[in-house]
DNA sequence: TCAATCACG
DNA sequence: ACGTACGTGATTGAG
């Protein structure tokens, strides 16, 4: 145990933060009990936890910090979940207390309470003593001092503090089912701060759950950007008295500097509690009374999954369905994830890698403030079937993560299955599914799919086959021009703060504008403005622009809060971050989710650049922002009334089909029916209520929804839509006969079979029913759309030259880049491509497509 | 963490 | 009788 090869003689100390594990166990896993009727919910979700720390880390030492009755500190009223709502624990709650202090002892565990301490505080102690045994052990020979990793299992984030090179945390995610591991870099990445700089931020934007105030009106980006800028508080404190800090931020940390220190000493976690690490025994398995604990609470699965404790697993790279696969490379302790315990590490960056063609992905907040650290590296370690097909839980991610996997798929023809992707499929309303164990869940997804051809069919040929081609143009990413983003910024800010002063003038008082309780108070209290007729939220009056639009003529004030809502907005979502979100050389790489909405469409986060504005004149402006590098251009192909052509062809309405075929203006062909008019004599307003109505349909249209959105009365909309009926029966039996399949069989589909369970269409509840409905009606349509796109997406992929690539999609267009020379040729690729896609639909499908240097002009 | 608001198709 | 059009994601303020 010298000095000498420390790497090696590492010992790992664990502790436990006992009641917040214990209680999210408690909720987790509900009202368990033994066959006698003793309550044991808290202590199953807290073995299971248990039980995997055990496996993954193979502890040295497990101590469980508990809080003591009375602490004297009072900054943590109660825990996290508690405060957001859920209900009181109940005396189930602390009737599971003593018999989990029983099952830590039993498990050879320490057991810790210090009278006038938190458990916070006991963890701050103990972690400290281990890292100054380590200090001891490296600095000097000392025989007896060890040197310690230490790991801290908590839900609450407070924790994160402790955390240093030697110390990690293991952080309980919601629900219970995973672990996420935090070390240095992973909390930079999630704060976007140096590790150093922790308190200090919490000390600027407060943290409510701890009672701890910060700065009032300061909130975590400020904080960040504030620190970034002047790395500590008293370097913020200093600037702020410098001057060099303006404007609102200013005055609000005048305000608030006070508070801002006070947060800082009771953010501070204290390291003086009287317990000494030595005093507590290493751990011993004692097995056969860790099963007889076991027994006594009757978790028997946990009894299985701890007899099989201790096996050792290989670690081949390729290991055959049905054997097991660690998930750590350099963990020798038998890492068996056979349950939804697995322990999974979070990201801490999506590394730039190494030397990929295109250009790097941006390495997210570029710290750099402890290197140096030797850190363990937690390697994934993907799944092959016996037939070679890779497996693995979101095969995008891993080509992010690993571009010789990436590599193998995109040239070497590497077949793989998504895990994630098939069991969205399988029950796409589950949003996030948790992993499971890969092998197991493999053959689960086999065999069902196995039963529903339809479904295997939509995965094999469209789903799982647009991973690379979305891999490539998250990889690739989109040109922003940053030099223009900072002029646009300049102009907004100097515009919000314009608008902010007037509307200030007019109120004849200063509020937050984008509050909206501050707001109607200012509107409907000091202003007096009528409240007749003005939609009531949880909190008071509705301020959405809906209700702003009614009040508008009566008070210059109404178009003044509607003008800095719009730049704000602007602002604060798109002009701030965009240009930051850029990597080295101004590309922003969005991630594409095809696994988030229910019908089948993609959805784009971090950023989302499915939403850039484009509707006013000022969110255009945006768009400009989204350039071609020098020399290229962007093509852009949108399909013309996409989903209103799948739904002629869904509801086999020949004349609709026909008019289509016929490019017939479709809009005002409707309202000419509906109006009894001849086309040529059709007004502008009658062609926009047909408008809505057309695209009433595919939302599942009612009476009240289209008086609202065509701006007619509750009759005339009633009357119309009769009248709209009558002249396309087939829609309306369409529609009908959709809604009798979800009733009698639970579920809608697409065109091409891809489903979506409808449950809800059964509600006794009128709104959840009716909302059901019209989900079920718009599935099909809006579903085949995804569809059709994905198909398009995978010839548009095949069909590009060299120097052109695919860089975004927004559901029913796609955008290439590519030189201007190609321009042309690329033009007539895309619309060739996407107008072709479905030969077997009756209706034609027509593509329009543009050229310009940036989204704009698009 | 939720509700309100607003950006897109 | 009931007050929403369908599908998303990001930001903000507030409890």
């Amino acid at each position: 145990m010298g000095a000498l090869c420390y790497t090696k003689d590492m010992k790992r100390l664990v502790i436990i933060d006992g009641k917040s594990v214990f209680y999210r166990g408690y909720y987790a896993m509900g009202a368990l009990s033994t066959s006698d009727g003793t309550p044991t919910g808290g202590i199953y979700g807290f073995a299971a936890i248990a039980m995997e720390i055990v496996r993954k880390l193979d502890p040295t030492k497990v101590i469980v910090a508990w809080d003591s009755k009375s602490s004297t500190k009072k900054r943590k009223e109660l825990y996290a979940d508690y405060k957001a709502g859920r209900t009181k624990p109940g005396d189930d709650f602390y009737a599971q207390i003593p018999l989990l202090k029983e099952l830590v002892l039993a498990l050879g565990w320490s057991f810790v309470e210090c009278d006038g301490y938190e458990a916070d505080d006991i963890i701050g102690a103990l972690s400290l003593q281990a890292d100054e045994e380590t200090f001891l052990a490296r600095s000097s020979s000392i025989e007896k001092a060890s040197e310690w990793e230490t790991y801290i299992v908590s839900s609450d984030l407070d924790m994160l503090q402790i955390v240093d090179e030697n110390t990690r945390m293991y952080r309980i995610l919601k629900g219970f089912s995973r672990l996420e591991e935090l070390d240095v870099p992973a909390v930079e990445q999630k704060y976007g701060i140096k590790k150093s700089q922790f308190l200090d931020l919490k000390a600027l934007k407060g943290d409510t759950s701890d009672n701890i105030p910060g700065v009032a009106g300061i909130g975590e980006k400020t904080a960040v950007k504030l620190l970034g800028e002047y790395e500590t508080l008293d370097g913020v404190y200093a600037a702020l008295g410098g001057g060099q800090i303006k404007g609102k931020v200013a005055e609000k940390l005048a305000a608030g500097k006070q508070s801002a220190y006070m947060s800082r000493e009771l953010a501070q976690i204290m390291t003086d509690a009287p317990v000494r690490l030595q005093d507590y025994p290493d751990l011993v398995i004692d097995k056969p009374r860790i099963i007889a604990a076991l027994e006594k609470l009757e978790f028997r699965s946990l009894i299985r999954r701890f007899s099989s404790l201790g096996k050792k697993n290989t670690n081949d790279n390729k290991v055959p369905l049905g054997e097991t696969l660690s998930e750590t490379m350099d963990d020798d302790s038998s890492v068996r994830s056979d349950d939804n315990l697995a322990v999974t590490r979070v990201k801490n960056t999506r590394k730039s890698n190494a030397g990929a063609k295109p250009v790097p992905r941006k390495t997210a907040g570029a710290t750099s403030g402890s290197d140096s650290i030797s850190m363990q590296q937690t390697l994934e370690v993907p799944s092959y079937a016996t037939d070679g097909t890779l497996i693995s839980w979101g095969v995008k991610d891993l080509m992010h993560k690993k571009p010789a996997i990436a590599d193998e798929i995109l040239t070497k023809g590497l077949k793989y299955w998504d895990l994630a992707q098939g069991a969205f499929l399988l029950n796409p309303l589950v949003r996030k599914i948790d992993r499971v164990e890969e092998a197991l869940e493999y053959q689960r997804q086999q065999a069902e799919f196995a039963e529903k051809p339809d479904l295997y069919k939509i995965l094999t040929q469209f789903d799982l086959p647009l991973i690379p081609v979305l891999y490539k143009m998250e990889e690739y990413g989109m040109l922003v021009d940053r030099q223009y983003f900072e002029t646009l910024r300049r102009e907004f800010s100097s515009e919000v703060a314009a608008i902010e002063s007037e509307v200030w003038e007019l109120a004849g008082r200063e509020f937050n504008i984008n509050s909206p309780m501050q707001l109607s108070e200012v509107l409907f209290n000091d202003l007096s403005l009528p409240t007749k007729g003005i939609k009531k939220t949880a909190r008071g009056y509705s301020t959405g622009v809906k209700e702003l639009d009614k009040l508008e003529k009566l008070h210059p004030i109404i178009a003044k809060i509607k003008a800095y809502r719009e730049a704000t907005k602007l602002l604060s979502t798109y002009i701030e971050p965009l240009p930051e979100l850029a990597d080295a050389v101004g590309r922003v790489h969005t991630t594409f989710n095809q696994n988030v909405t229910a019908t089948g469409r993609l959805s784009s986060t971090n950023p989302n650049l499915q939403n850039i504005p484009v509707r006013t004149e000022v969110g255009r402006r945006i768009r400009t922002g989204f350039i071609a590098p020098e020399g290229k251009v962007l093509v852009s192909a949108d399909y013309s009334q996409f989903e209103l052509r799948l739904a002629a062809v869904l509801a086999n309405d020949e004349q609709l089909i026909a008019d289509f075929n016929q490019d017939i203006d479709i809009h005002t062909k409707t309202a000419a029916e509906a109006f009894g008019v001849p086309m040529s004599e059709v007004t502008k307003i009658q062609r926009r209520a047909a408008k809505v109505i057309n695209f009433g349909i595919l939302y599942g249209m009612s009476v009240r929804g289209l008086a609202d959105a065509a701006k007619m009365s509750y009759e005339e909309a009633k009357k119309f839509i009769e009248h709209y009926f009558e002249l396309r029966k087939p829609i309306k039996t369409y529609l009908e006969q959709i809604l009798t399949q979800a009733r009698e069989l639970g579920y809608v589909e697409t065109y091409y079979g891809r489903r979506r369970p409808t449950p809800d269409v059964l509600s006794s509840n009128f709104i959840v029913r009716t909302g059901a409905e019209r989900a079920a009606q718009n599935m099909p349509i809006q579903g085949t759309e995804a569809d059709l796109m994905k198909r398009a997406m995978q010839k548009i992929d095949q069909a590009l030259p060299e120097g052109s690539r695919m860089i975004m999609q927004v559901h029913d267009s796609v955008i290439v880049e590519c030189s201007e020379e190609d321009a042309k040729q690329i033009s007539g690729i895309l619309q060739q491509e996407m107008e072709n896609v479905a030969p077997e639909l009756a209706v034609r499908l027509v593509v329009d497509v543009s050229v310009g240097k940036n989204w704009g002009e698009l």
